[in-house]
Order: structure tokens, then C-alpha cells, then sequence
DNA sequence: TGGTTTGATGGTAGCGCTACCAATCATGGG
DNA sequence: CCCATGATTGGTAGCGCTACCATCAAACCA
């Protein structure tokens, strides 16, 4: 809290400290020992009804509430969940796919009695793999959260290890999810069903747009693309493929680029919904009609598909209940006495969501 | 950080715990007092310069990290300063409103060495009262932000400064900002100027979309239309007004009653940009033409804004620069010497921010 | 020169809590 | 009836740090 005393007028008119109520407050108030009180705060065993209901109408009259930092210093576990991700702060707004993760993350800590603390680092920056490990350091955690591309970094997750410090990955790439604990969709399944969608409405030509570097499981996105179009006998070299870094700007000049190309493609696929978003806005501009000219399709299903027009299809994926999830692995991880079953990888399902951008070719 | 101890193997193979380094190891190895550690550590005087490279020698060589839970709880200041904003976490994600405050603080904390802290609220929820003031009371921050409709509860103001709980409001209310200190635009001439806007592209007819009651801030921007169209002699009671609940879907749902009735106004006002692009979704969706047939505004100007179709005309508010001076505002309130010279309300400059969404009328 | 200020340092008492162990009491089998 | 057993309870030693006071040497003043 703020301020550990309170200032007060006595009957006397004189200042008068009232300090916030401790343990031992309550203690003296029931006619008990401290560590009496102590049991029935953590819900221990071992204290009779009549006790309980002492201790906790004292604790009701005094209002007393426990001081976590004494909690935490005196028992060695802080109840704090830590949950890195990759923003850059100055050009962009966090974005709704870290929100998506976090709001789950959240939920999951305050249903477990813990708190969820959020850092944001550029992965631009040089030296954030030193960043997070300093975070790893200073802030008083007991478990760790990662999301792309920091949990693609196998050198990073070795530190942490070697630190001893509890970890999971959300979406992890194929080789850091061989190694470490992991929750994600199958994410060359859903580069491939996406690109099967628009083969079946008769799509031939195609234009993909990577994310940044690094992201790994965006990656496998695009493996799963070439292993459909492959299958149809369609030539990947012939296909258009660009990168950009996963904001709505990058989206507007990447489509703005390709479409006014000579022989634009009737289809472009982007690896996340906001460079989609920047896409339609392109497209917009110049005068394309979506879906007729031009089907668009994104990745994650963040409430951007929702607002911008026409509607987005895209990959689904689940990212509120991937955040809860991630905090309940990381829990019975840290639980865990040693070789408890907690499987490396946890896959949860995704599904295509259809929207208006996209239609069969004629 | 996640575990106080680590367990190495020693040379002769036998576990052997290898404790994180305290204050007290520093001192040891560097040949002084622990206080003197503790002085250097916090940028104190009266170090001899040989003296403090030593410690800071020992520091390094130990890789020392100060538990900040045992700091903060033997000095009892935490810097941590706690930012509570209202959400409705089951049915949005957190709205890029929110971000951009929630961005600008988090910068002024950490550059102050502070760690920010935030707390998202329904403010549906009938408890709301208690939730904030049990979060004042738990959680351990040295001050508190707190942005609409919270900051316009007096009674949950007067709690907290009954409670000697040192906060600033952003964007509060007429009522609130004279008994708080307060950071915001100027709501009512906000609201003003883009009424006078539309006014002068020649529109006569209006619809204006109240956002969530208790907002008083929104409320006062209505006010400010209010006395632009009076000006000019338009009657407000010959024009629409609905509310809305902020969401992108209540946007969608107001603007497809308000433009399938008889005579739709020709351009449409909104308390916040989300709601607008719901508006700019159902424009598509029943073929209206914006700007051509119908202009809408929004209020904001989030990053929603840049990503609809046509881009959002709107009031342009720095929410990343008022979060970083909220934190400011904090920080000399509470190392004030009582009286120090803080204006009670500061006021930060807004701008109309055009793009496509609006044009003159025939 | 003696007394006083000043700078630099260390010792120690907590901050509020939990972990651990000892103490107490009621119960029940032999 | 005695002692092992288990349920309850309290005492105390820290957790790692800062605040406060005591100490001591060097520097200063007249």
C-alpha cells in the first residue's frame, strides 16, 4: 500500500499515529498466537472452528489486510507470473494479439491467487536478450511467460534454464518446443488449410506475406502453404513472397506494392490480421474491389478482422484460453515435484473463420 | 525472482546450495559495512570513491540484485505506482485507448525507476467501489492513476483520500477536477470544435452517440456540441441522440437504426473511434456512401482509426504524452513537502485530426 | 591547542510475515 | 493407568533490506 501509517486526531486533539493493523494486531485482537493467525490467512488445517471465526472477526474489525512483501520475503514464493512480449512501443500500440494472450494470462493468475506482471521489449533493440534476463534478475517473479519471437531464441531459454527459472512458450517454434514446455496450434497445419481454402475456390496465383524474422511458428505458417500448393502441382518460386513485420503500415505498402504490379495474384495471405488490415486499406485506395479483384486472408483472428471492411477471413486460433493455459502449465510445472506427466508441447485446435474477404475466382 | 536458492553439484559431487548473493555477501567481500553497501546502492553521499568502487566491484563480482521485496518492505515505499482502468475483460479486448495511456505511464515510471502496475475493472460490475479500494488496499503502490468513469465516482475519491492514498485523475470530470488533481484535454471545446467543423462543411442535421453514463468527460464533449449547434441556431432537440457502451459493436448496432430510419442525419458524431468504425461498418453494409452521403466522426483518435475504410476524421487526444505527465503529476504529489505548487488541473492540447471519413454537403 | 564541526563508516533494530519446532491437550489401545 | 498418536497452538528465528544512531578520524575555528 501506498503509505504504511495513517495520521489521526485523538480525543485530545493531539496527532496521533494509526498504523496499518499487522499480524500481530490480529493476533492480540483474538487472543492468539501469531502463527495462528497466519494458518487460517493461508487456509491451513489444523485450527478449531471456534479459532477461525475468532481470528477472522478480528481480522474483519481491524480491517487488516496481509502485506504481500513481508508475505514474499519471509516465505520465498512472490505469486507473480511474469509475461514477456515482443512490442516496439514507440511506433506501435500493443497489439490485439498480445492483449488476447494477456487477458488469458490474467484470468488464469487471479483464479490461482497470483498476479500477472507484463513487460514489453522491442526485439529490435540489440540487447534485449540481456533486457530480459536482467528482468529475470531485478523483478520477483516466480514463473516466466514467453511469446514469440523470444521463445524462438534457443540461446535465451538456455540461460533461463541454466537459471533455474520456470518457464513456458507460447507458440513455439519446432526446434525451442523440443526443449521446452510449449502451447500453440499446429501452425503448419493452419499455414496449409488456409492455403487449401483458396485453392479450392480456384486461386492459382498467390502472393504470401512473412512476418519478421525470427517468428518461427509464423514461419511454419508458410510451410504449410507450400506443402498445399505443392500438392496441386502449383510452383511456389512462381508465387509472390514478401515480408513484413507484422503491423497495418507494413500491410498497406506490401499489398500497395504487389498490386500494382503487371499480373497482380488473385489471392494474398498474410501471416497476421493487421498487415491484412493494411492490405484492404490498399486496396481501397486503389480501387480494387475485395473479394471480387482480390481475396485477402489473415492470421489469428484478433478483433481487427472484425472492424475493418470488408470483414477478414482468417485462422482462428485461441489465444485467451492459449494465455490461461500457458499460466496453468507453468503452475503445475512449478508445483511439480520433479517428474510430474506435463507433456513438452500442448497443441490446442484452431479453425478457419470465413469472413467477406475472400471469394471463389472465376 | 522465481527461487531464492540454487543447487549446484561441488567437487566432491554432493549437492550443495548456492544461495542468491545478498547485501550482506557484498559487504563481506568488499570489506565494508552493510550499510555502506546499502548507501552506495541507493546513490547515497558520504562514500569515499575507493570505497564505492569496491563495493560496486563486489557487486558485479557477485552479481548482485537488490531483492526489492525486502527493500521495499524495510522502507516501506514500493515504487510502484498502480494505473486502474475500466475493461470489460469477458466481451473486449483491452481497447487502444487504454494502450496508448497505459504506454505513456509505463515510460514515466521507468524512467523514474518506478514499476507500473495496472488493473482492469468492469465498470458494470455493481461492486466496482469495493474492487478499487480492496486493490488499494493489497496491492502495494505508492500512488494511483485512475482514468474514466472511475475518476468521476467522488464518493471512491473521497475514500481514497480518506484513506491517504495519493492519485491523479486523467480525463475527469468537471466535478472531480476541482477537489483532484486531474490531467486532461479540454472535453467541452473538443466537442465544440469538430461540431463547428461539420458546421462549416455545411451539415444541419446531426446524430450524436453518447458513449457509457458516468463518463463525465464524454459528456462534457456533448455539452460543447451542444453549444456549437445552438450557435448557429439548430434546434438539439430536433436532432438524434443515443448512447452507446464504447464498443465497436454498439457502434454497428446505433448507426444501422440510426440510418435506416426515414431521414438519417447526414453526419453522425461519436464519443469515442470505435464506435465510429462501427458506424463506418454498417455504412457498408446498407451501401451508404461516407463521406459522399454521410460524414462520421469519431473522438480519440486510436490507431482504430487509421485502419477503417475510409480513415476517421476525429479529435486527436496525446494519450501517451497525458499517461506520462499523470505519472509525473504522481510523483511530485507525493515527495511534495505538503504545499508544493502542483496546479490542480492541467490541461493538454487536443487537435482535430481530418481524414476521408467526412466531406461538405450539397 | 582544545573544542567543535564535518565526513565517512559500522552496528543494530526493526519492517510483517512464514517456517520450523516445541509445547500442550485430548484420545485411545494395551 | 501409561504412553504413543494426532490435533492444536504458540514461540522464535529468520527472509534481505533500510533507518537511525553511535562511532571515529580528519578538518576547522578562534
Amino acid at each position: 500500500m501506498f503509505k504504511s501509517s495513517r495520521y489521526c486526531l485523538n480525543s485530545l486533539g493531539a496527532h496521533l499515529i494509526i498504523k496499518k493493523p499487522t499480524i500481530d494486531d490480529v493476533a492480540a485482537l483474538s487472543s492468539v498466537g501469531r502463527t495462528t493467525v497466519s494458518r487460517v490467512l493461508n487456509g491451513g488445517q489444523n485450527v478449531r472452528d471456534t479459532v477461525r471465526e475468532r481470528v477472522l472477526a478480528a481480522v474483519k474489525t481491524l480491517d487488516y489486510k496481509v502485506n504481500l512483501q513481508a508475505r514474499s520475503l519471509a516465505s520465498g514464493s512472490n505469486k507473480v507470473i511474469a509475461l514477456i512480449y515482443s512490442s516496439n512501443l514507440e511506433s506501435e500500440p500493443n497489439s490485439y494479439y498480445h492483449s488476447g494472450l494477456e487477458l488469458g494470462a490474467l484470468r488464469a493468475c487471479t483464479d490461482s491467487g497470483y498476479q500477472l506482471q507484463t513487460h514489453a521489449i522491442n526485439q529490435d533493440s540489440a540487447d534485449y536478450y540481456d533486457k530480459i534476463l536482467r528482468i529475470a534478475d531485478k523483478s520477483r517473479f516466480d514463473g516466466l511467460i514467453i511469446s514469440p519471437p523470444f521463445c524462438d531464441d534457443i540461446k535465451l531459454l538456455n540461460a533461463l534454464i541454466e537459471k533455474d527459472c520456470p518457464f513456458v512458450c507460447i507458440s513455439a517454434g519446432n526446434i525451442a518446443a523440443k526443449s521446452a514446455h510449449s502451447i500453440g496450434i499446429d501452425e503448419e497445419m493452419a499455414g496449409y488449410e488456409i492455403a487449401k481454402y483458396l485453392l479450392r475456390l480456384g486461386h492459382k496465383s498467390f502472393g504470401y506475406i512473412l512476418g519478421l524474422q525470427g517468428h518461427i511458428s509464423a514461419q511454419q505458417r508458410y510451410s504449410g502453404y507450400v506443402r498445399a500448393i505443392e500438392e496441386v502441382g502449383i510452383e511456389v518460386k512462381d508465387q509472390i513472397l514478401e515480408r513484413g513485420n507484422f503491423t497495418f503500415k507494413s500491410g498497406i505498402e506490401i499489398a500497395q506494392n504487389i498490386l500494382t504490379r503487371p499480373n497482380p495474384p488473385s489471392a494474398l495471405i498474410f501471416a497476421n490480421d493487421d498487415m491484412a488490415a493494411g492490405a484492404l486499406f490498399s486496396a481501397h485506395k486503389l480501387g480494387i474491389k475485395v473479394p471480387q479483384d482480390l481475396s485477402v486472408v489473415g492470421f489469428d483472428d484478433t478483433p481487427v478482422s472484425e472492424i475493418v471492411w470488408p470483414p477478414l477471413t482468417t485462422v482462428h486460433q485461441p489465444l485467451k484460453a492459449i494465455g490461461q493455459q500457458s499460466v496453468q502449465i507453468l503452475l503445475k510445472k512449478m508445483s511439480g515435484i520433479n517428474g510430474v506427466e506435463i507433456p513438452l508441447q500442448t497443441i490446442v485446435p484452431f479453425r478457419l473463420q470465413i469472413r467477406e474477404s475472400t471469394s471463389g475466382v472465376q
